[in-house]
DNA sequence: GTGGTCTAGACCACC
DNA sequence: GTGGTCTAGACCACT
């Protein structure tokens, strides 16, 4: 029960799998549930609970590293990057803008916007 | 400016590009931009802005078809397959949701999210 | 309520409808079902009937035509040829042979075969 | 003897190929004789068997995965998939009727049905 | 003109 | 080695 966030693979999604698992850990870590220095789970358990070889969650650490998100030290397992989370703000800024571009592409209009997220809100 | 919405392919996507295809053709008409009976693009033409070989938007509309989202006859042309679009409130709806569940995932409190759409809103 | 045996065309069967058209109109000559010098339903009937274009009923004509099974008289419709249709015993001993076949593939002994028929036909 | 039953692809059926392949594994598979879990021929190696290109019996192969004929896994290879096939009894009955119904069309009646089919059986 | 398919060779992802 | 996809050009079926 260390509860660690659940990671998944659907194999009917035509995305290859390294790269289903590597937004997800790029997301993780960007949104700062992984934080700096955390350790990633070990290859070959993350492959074995994923039904996935240990070469294609090899790739998705790879991909992460040179995309400068995580660490790889020699025997010292993964972890997530010092220097690379960026302020939540800014990512919850950005969500925001997305979302309010998505809404405008349904045709909705700032109110119904704000009225939407009124209600998702509760109260 | 009475273009037809954007649709693109980002050839540094692993996702294969019929589906990259597939998924914006899905929500185009789910979302209702694109109504029941509407025309889709001629397969070659579309298949030419995009720099796609025919067979890849023929993969494209083949799985559209299939989920019953659009309909093809031979000689006839592609379009969208009637009653088939959700409420767009519906959709906003869950949009907005999805963007919450994201924002609360960053930490964020009611506060910050109601505020940061507004911010996006401009006033 | 002129009884004529009916032509179907299944528009998610891969196979072109000319191609349907022909097969069934070419066994219901072969069966003796329709018996030389019976008309064929006018091209543009037929073609109303079925949702088809004209052009593609007089591509199923045609090769109907250059098979033998059918004669073209200019002005005077299309009839089943004289001189084409098989003995209907022949007909059946090889639709029985092919029924067979099919049965012993699916593991079936001489007397299960027996059996089965006994059984569709009742008593 | 042991060889796989026999696959063939007539290029003068205007049905296209994909199909035709599509049609006698889905029958196979149907009929028992293909039991869950037996593996399909590679793709490459059917291919070269058959005459046809690498894609054309991708696509026979992704049909029928697509209708759970079929599961094929990456780098796994192709396998019939569990509790699909039917009765074989069941079959034999159906394809008994469909042979029934056939003769009685050619005009045979219950007797001379069952003497062609003891003819084909020989005794 | 519009959708559907085929080929041939190539590259990728996965085990 | 096994499945999955892409391209480029070609031919077919249909309206």
């Amino acid at each position: 029960m260390t509860d660690r966030p659940t990671l998944t693979v659907d194999t009917d999604d035509p995305t290859p799998p390294y790269e289903q698992l590597r937004r997800q850990l790029a997301d993780l870590i960007e949104y700062g549930v992984l934080a700096p220095d955390d350790r990633l789970p070990p290859l070959r358990q993350l492959a074995a609970d994923l039904g996935l070889a240990v070469g294609t969650v090899a790739r998705t650490y790879r991909e992460l590293e040179s995309a400068g998100l995580v660490v790889s030290r020699r025997g010292g397992g993964t972890r997530v990057a010092a220097a690379r989370s960026r302020p939540p703000a800014a990512v919850l800024h950005e969500r925001a803008a997305a979302f309010v571009r998505d809404a405008r592409l349904l045709g909705a209009d700032d109110e119904q916007i704000r009225a939407a997220v009124a209600a998702v809100l509760g109260t």
